[in-house]
DNA sequence: CACGCATATAAAGCAACACTCATATTATTC
DNA sequence: GAATAATATGAGTGTTGCTTTATATGCGTG
């Protein structure tokens, strides 16, 4: 599989705003219930003007919807599929946590001297 | 499914990390192939220290893996099926973006009396 | 229609992070 | 081992974006 810039361009203003700790705290304590944003501030402890903030971009973004009910708005996750696909994302890291030779610099081993035949050596 | 904190945090990293246009790009610019930075340098237009730095968080975060071959540094996808999830990702974006019947704000209906009985709106 | 509650928007402050410049490290070749 | 090529690291700078303070909008009730 390969993936073409265009398809890149398309995934990262999503990624971008997942990947805001806050803003995904919100979006996965909606669940796949509707909840007026003042339940969304005293489930997460943000204030009410961030929250508004963060539900604007989860809106924008299209991972959230919103509905008026008299005095409240209602914030929905607009496509719960969206959490299954971020339980593959995490299914995925875990596996390879345990399966990650190097997990980024090290590799202590006795330098091994460049023999000319080992020319191949993890970082 | 729901999602709780503590899977939330583990995701966070990796959501950043990819969140970043010319770090997706260098990650998906790698394919399957083992590249030398050089290449990579080439093929994105980036600055060698720019290029090194983004690899550092890449390496770092599990998603490449660098090896030394003489006196170049080879970099590989650590796992391909990554793109699958990206892919998938983009497989949702494209669905939702037929189906979103308000993609942010608007809903310029007639702003129909709140009747009290109509009492749901779209926002 | 004035008041109160729920939520949104605007502007300003501040922290995180990407990028660049200068320099260090590691490996090869002569 | 000195010179050169490939890559990494560290410090400084600028931008992006989260947060907050202040204010506005919309809706229900008396």
């Amino acid at each position: 599989m390969n993936f073409p810039e265009h398809d890149q361009e398309q995934i990262i203003p999503a990624l971008k705003v997942l990947g805001e700790p806050n803003r995904l705290r919100i979006l996965c304590g909606l669940g796949l219930e509707c909840r007026p944003v003042t339940d969304i501030i005293n489930a997460t402890g943000l204030g009410q003007t961030n929250v508004s903030f963060h539900l604007r971009v989860l809106r924008e973004a299209g991972f959230v919807r919103a509905e008026r009910r008299g005095p409240f708005i209602y914030y929905c996750l607009a496509d719960p599929e969206l959490l299954r696909i971020l339980h593959d994302l995490k299914q995925w890291l875990e596996a390879r946590q345990g399966s990650a030779s190097s997990e980024g610099r090290q590799s202590r081993e006795p330098a091994k001297r460049h023999s000319a035949l080992a020319r191949t050596k993890e970082v």
